[in-house]
DNA sequence: CCTCAAACCTATAGCTTCTGGAGCAATAGA
DNA sequence: TCTATTGCTCCAGAAGCTATAGGTTTGAGG
């Protein structure tokens, strides 16, 4: 049995957070002790683990919630699984590729040396007149 | 003059997200019709297109009321307005490594055909063992 | 056994950047 | 003048936590 601190330590996931998800309904309500406070099992470590390296990932805590209820369920096959998976890696690309864009105008952007005042500054200008950007966004 | 919905129109920006920069202090309080309706002058949809532009690039509500304040005084040097713009480019570029290295790890784990059940799905496997993960995150 | 600091509890508010709705007032065009 | 459209304020919600206040429980040392 682990206490809400020691659950924290051991998953990297702090402790109000651990409160916030067992709202959220991404992990059950634990056992209390006699002083009403949680106490955790093995299992729920597991699960918190399993949380954490989805959130690291990125993914929702919707999407984690869907894949956590599939996993209840070795059964079925696993294309849905694998279907969340696999919009979140669009996802991923398509924040990639926007960010690259907002790079190249920030590099233009930023070739202003400094070296003179605010009223002929191109980082200002840039950002006051879109119709200088090279791409659109 | 213009009405808050002919400023939105112009400038793409919401009505409630021009009221909410109203709020935040990034445009000043217009002056008002008879009837207590906003009326806003050419200035202030520059103004906003300046916003529209540096939000769409990514910067900050604060960073770009920094910059703002900065374009109110055109004679001093604008180092401070390339440190703003450089700092976001330093940021963007972090965003990029690492939704790059998450970018990976999805691909591995997405190999999964969907052509089996949950039980021993790839998917659901790798986000319960971190240590199957191929670098840091 | 007693004490006391550390850890825990609940409830609530705040963060960021908007977005949407309710309920009502003003405006513009026919 | 009528009415559709637009505008007003105020408030709540979204996402995913984080922090604070004010109180209780636990557990280790003396």
């Amino acid at each position: 049995m682990y206490s809400i601190g020691e659950l924290s330590r051991r998953t990297g996931v702090k402790i109000p957070t651990i409160r916030y998800y067992e709202q959220m309904g991404l992990i059950a309500a634990p056992e209390r002790s006699e002083g009403n406070q949680r106490r955790y099992e093995k299992s729920e470590l597991e699960r918190l683990a399993f949380i954490r390296h989805a959130r690291d990932l990125g993914l929702s805590i919707d999407s984690i919630r869907d894949l956590l209820a599939l996993s209840q369920h070795p059964e079925r096959p696993c294309g849905e699984a694998d279907r969340i998976a696999s919009e979140h890696l669009a996802t991923v690309r398509e924040k990639i590729a926007r960010l690259k864009k907002l790079e190249q105008e920030l590099e233009r952007i930023v070739a202003c040396d400094g070296n003179h005042t605010v009223g002929d500054c191109y980082v200002i200008r840039a950002l006051a007149d879109h119709s200088m950007c090279e791409s659109e966004h």
